[in-house]
DNA sequence: CGGAGTAAAAGGCACTT
DNA sequence: AAGTGACTTTTACTCCG
């Protein structure tokens, strides 16, 4: 990841250096003097690109931080505290409880405020890996109540709202049996694979999410349809399945590989043969995975096979 | 070239410390 | 968060038709 930093107008309130740098990395204006950062939120939400095509999106893809907030009120804000008035002396009476009073309710609006800009930003990451992996709206729903749960739970506190997000629409495309696979969350999310499934896992825990297990069923279709397969060699690849799964044959396994296998077979069964190769690439697995899958079904369900 | 198969390296994941 | 161990996939390679 490459962390541009330049130089910005202005000078620094803290200090009055004009030495400001802009970090877009971090999406902040920091002073290069006193180290103050002025500005932490620029805003760099999705991309202002367009791409027509995968390969084009793929090119077009750079990284970049998201907005931090985690000064969700820029260091600026004054807090009410104490019990003495301007000249020192201690507060009596009634003056004491009113100001009880503000500071509660400053609590209340600023922890307010900072769970909705949390919430803003979050709901505009997940909007925009929805819209980039094409996730049908209702997932993305489910997400964001997810994401609202864990922001709830205080899940979000110490990590980030992105990654956070990546996982709780990951946890909604599994509940909902959503054909997406963690890989393709985490090349659309800005955050790491590590973090994303971190998060998943946080998430999946905490709120006690009962997820169905990882069916390949719903992943013959979609393999099928990027490698241009046939609609009968579809329907005969899930029969092939269902028996597989009948006789606990694809536990533990990479639900992709077993999809892929269950469609090689069945398109050599109906002379619409593909090679592993092509196969391998619609399901990103390699030619050995199929090979194994392949050879395994074909002795748990003695298969004959030429 | 497509495919079968294998050993060794590398990659998840569920567990502990 | 880093280490461990059982397990799976990938890498890289050989051999076959």
């Amino acid at each position: 990841m490459e962390s541009k930093t330049q130089m910005e107008q202005g000078s620094c309130p803290k200090c009055g250096s004009p030495n400001l740098i802009r970090d877009e990395a971090r999406g902040e204006v920091a002073c290069g003097s006193c180290g103050m950062v002025v500005v932490d939120d620029i805003v760099d939400q999705g991309p202002e690109w367009r791409a027509f095509t995968q390969e084009e999106k793929r090119a077009k893809q750079r990284v970049g931080a998201p907005t931090d907030f985690s000064h969700f009120d820029k260091g600026l804000s004054t807090v009410i505290q104490g019990y003495r008035d301007a000249s020192g002396r201690p507060l009596t009476g009634e003056a004491k409880k009113q100001m009880w009073r503000l500071r509660k309710w400053q609590y209340r609006t600023r922890m307010r405020t900072a769970r909705h800009r949390n919430l803003v930003q979050a709901m505009n990451e997940l909007q925009r890996l929805s819209e980039k992996l094409h996730i049908p709206s209702s997932v993305q729903k489910m997400a964001s109540v997810i994401y609202r749960k864990a922001l709830d739970e205080d899940l979000v506190r110490g990590r980030s709202i992105s990654g956070i997000a990546a996982g709780a629409l990951y946890a909604a495309c599994r509940f909902t049996q959503t054909p997406k696979t963690l890989k393709e969350i985490v090349d659309a999310s800005l955050r790491d694979r590590d973090e994303v499934a971190r998060g998943y896992r946080l998430i999946v825990r905490t709120l006690k999410m009962k997820m169905p297990i990882h069916d390949p069923m719903k992943y013959v279709s979609k393999i099928a349809e990027k490698a241009g397969i046939s609609g009968k060699v579809q329907g005969t690849a899930a029969k092939i399945l269902r028996e597989a799964k009948r006789k606990h044959a694809v536990m533990g396994k990479d639900p992709m590989g077993v999809a892929a296998a269950t469609l090689y077979i069945a398109s050599s069964k109906e002379g619409q043969k593909i090679t592993q190769k092509e196969l391998g690439k619609a399901a990103d697995v390699t030619e050995v995975t199929i090979r194994n899958r392949k050879r395994e079904l074909v002795n748990r369900l003695n298969l004959d096979f030429d």
